[in-house]
DNA sequence: CGGAATCTAATTGTCTGACATTAAAACTGC
DNA sequence: GCAGTTTTAATGTCAGACAATTAGATTCCG
């Protein structure tokens, strides 16, 4: 746990990288203490605001947490998946906006994702995860539903799927993929023949994982995905047209 | 962009959620600059320090980069796949060790989506990823490599095959899985027999590529999962008697 | 003796003010 | 007109202080 000090700034990002290596590396483990600020700073040779920006930007990622009082300090974190996947949502999304990635890769990309969720999810989904489909198919079907609303109780669909497979890190890795198609949808205006074509497509999808079958939820999967890369293309066409 | 003055405390992560939210919303822009971080301060009626701190949990999620000197200040990043990828890897590992995720979950989520990546790098690995591929294998073979080293050149060579699929949003988001099952595979004592099966099935899936059959790239995915998962069952059994 | 109230100490959260360092732009002298 | 110097605006760092919070120790009274 050194820092350089003649490298000529950035001492809270040196530390930050110290720390990090330790919690990483097994040196410190989960809800262990860190030396108070105080401490670190003298440790470290370096003031306390220094100390508490490298602190920072440990929480920011939810490597530590801090806490006051008498007994108070920085503890390591348990990282929870939950915690881990907003923000991987959050930089997946940037990721896609800010790289100008294509409607067309960005949902080949989930598409595939999904599909190697299928089998698993055939296998394992509860009746919970059907349940959950089936409503939200429900609330598709709707008079009156924005785009935005449907768009979003697609991804919820979607991500009862991912969640029907019943591991975690699958879960954990598809949140990114399907939360990040969100904002891309939401730039196609769908009509009423659209919508009731992909909610066909849910209630097969549904169907198969009703039935256990992996192979017609892959096979519904890649229906969809053709739908949808059709649709978009037809909407960016029309538009590019226009404009 | 408005911060609530009255609740307690963790004023910078109320300032830095406000600047996260204008750059996901879009009302900053790539490369724009932020105020400076006096101005930010008399901005949100803080000191100096606590804006320094929200700016560096903005740093420590690569959102923004700062540059020193008379035309310096803060700017909003473009995030880079490599950047994220790096966070993601970080997060991985740690989301797998300190939640005690099981070897068989980890193995499944991986081989899944590996396989999701085939039949994509099937039809478009060029002669590069090939080539990458072949050199590991090669690698593998060679006699007196210890077994992180062997550990490492697998993840190389199931890289390539996952940059095969030549879609930018797949790699990002396998690396994450690809890359913690490192630190897991590192707990593995591997024979020279064992090995040896190992190459042998990772030649089989580059022969599969480079025939272009994502089926059979597929299969031998999962006979190597399958392999794998055998493999790991017997050493933990092993030291379960043992211990 | 027990419990409730109070005090104490440790720690993080925030502020003020200062100086160091950096890098671009403005200026100056030739 | 150009090279070298100065200015300036910004971040990086430091020191010291006070506020807020919380657990534990202490005290006091029934």
């Amino acid at each position: 746990m050194k820092i350089d000090h003649d490298s000529p700034a950035d001492l809270s990002a040196q530390i930050a990288a110290a720390i990090r290596d330790s919690i990483v590396e097994g040196r410190l483990i989960v809800d262990e203490r860190l030396p108070s600020e105080a401490e670190l700073a003298e440790h470290f040779n370096v003031s306390r605001p220094t100390v508490r920006e490298a602190l920072k930007r440990l929480a920011a990622q939810s490597l530590i947490r801090t806490q006051r009082g008498a007994t108070g300090g920085a503890f390591v974190n348990r990282i929870s998946f939950e915690a881990a996947q907003v923000q991987q949502i959050t930089t997946s999304i940037l990721l896609l906006s800010m790289n100008a990635v294509s409607f067309e890769t960005a949902c080949e990309a989930r598409f595939s994702l999904e599909r190697a969720c299928a089998p698993l999810s055939a296998k394992r989904r509860t009746a919970d995860h059907l349940a959950a489909m089936r409503a939200e198919i429900h609330r598709q079907g709707q008079p009156g539903l924005t785009d935005e609303a449907f768009c979003a109780s697609d991804v919820t669909f979607h991500r009862a799927l991912v969640d029907g497979a019943g591991n975690p890190v699958l879960s954990y890795q598809l949140a990114g993929a399907v939360e990040a198609m969100q904002p891309l949808m939401n730039m196609i205006t769908f009509t009423a023949r659209d919508r009731a074509q992909i909610i066909a497509l849910h209630e097969r999808i549904a169907d198969a994982l009703e039935d256990g079958d992996g192979d017609a939820t892959s096979e519904g999967l890649s229906a969809l995905e053709r739908e949808t890369q059709t649709l978009a293309r037809d909407v960016f066409a029309a538009r590019a047209a226009k404009g």
